[in-house]
DNA sequence: GTTATATTTAAGTGTTTGCTTAATTAAGAA
DNA sequence: TTCTTAATTAAGCAAACACTTAAATATAAC
C-alpha cells in the first residue's frame, strides 16, 4: 500500500468507517484467536480428524492414519498443529498416544459436527 | 504412503476403524464443503470483511481497504474468494459495487460473529 | 542389553496463499 | 471523445502448507 491511490469515495461515510475501525481494533485478539481456530478446522483432513474424536472420544495416530488413509507422520503433523492449538490433548497409555478433543474450543466446534449430521440426514 | 508400514496395533478395533471410515465417506460432501468455508473464514482478514459486512449490512471494497488499512486489490481478491465461495453477493450502484453476506451460510458463520461479540464483553 | 512398535521430528519438495505493482475493464462526468 | 473514479484481473514473488521419506525418540517385550 505505497501508492495510497485509495478511492476516497465522495459517499464514502467516514462516520461509517471510523465505527468500523474502532470495531475492529476493539476485537483485535477474538479475530485473531477465532481465525486460527476456524484456519486449523479449515483443512479437510483436520476437521476429519475433529469430528472423529467428537464421535469415538479418543483416538490414536495409527488409527486416524488407518481411517484416513494416509500416512502416520502426515496425520502426526496435523495432529500437532492441533494440539498447538490447544484443540486436543494427548494422553499417553504405553507407547500409545490418545487424542481426544479439548473441552475448552468444543463450543464453537460443535456447530460443525452438528451440521455435518444434518447433512447427512438431508442426503438420506 | 507407498511403504506400508501401518502400524497394525494389537488393540485396533477394527469394528470401530471401519465404522468410521464409513462415516467419512457418507459425509464426504460435507466434509469438503464445510472445510472449504471454514479455510475461507479461517483469514483473519476475511473473517473481518465477514463480521463488519454482518455488522454493517453492504460495504464495498473501497470502503473494505480503508477500513483494514489494506490495498484495494487485496480487498478485491478476498472479496472474490468469498464470492466463488457462495458466501457474498455484490449489487452494482454506478461505479461502486456493494457486497452483503447471502443468506444461505449464514446459519453457519453467525455463531462466530456471536463469538467475537460475547469475547467483547467478556473483555469490557 | 537387543528388538519391535508407536509416535514424533527433520529435511526436502511441489502447491497454494496472499500480498505487490501494473494493466485492464466499467461506469460517470466534462 | 477524453478524463476520472471504482473495481477487477494478471503477473510476480516470498511465505506458508501439506505431503514425502528418513532419522530420532520413547515405551514395551524378549
Amino acid at each position: 500500500m505505497e501508492n495510497n491511490q485509495s478511492c476516497i469515495r465522495v459517499f464514502a461515510d467516514k462516520v461509517q468507517i471510523e465505527n468500523c475501525r474502532e470495531t475492529l481494533q476493539a476485537n483485535e485478539k477474538a479475530f485473531s484467536q477465532l481465525s486460527g481456530l476456524l484456519a486449523l478446522a479449515g483443512n479437510e483432513v483436520r476437521l476429519k480428524i475433529l469430528f472423529l474424536l467428537e464421535e469415538e472420544n479418543e483416538l490414536c495416530p495409527c488409527d486416524l492414519s488407518d481411517i484416513l488413509g494416509m500416512s502416520i507422520p502426515a496425520v502426526s503433523q496435523h495432529l500437532r498443529k492441533l494440539k498447538d492449538g490447544n484443540v486436543i490433548e494427548g494422553r499417553r497409555e504405553g507407547q500409545t498416544i490418545f487424542y481426544s478433543l479439548k473441552q475448552e474450543q468444543l463450543t464453537l466446534l460443535r456447530p460443525f459436527f452438528k451440521h455435518i449430521i444434518n447433512q447427512n440426514l438431508k442426503t438420506a
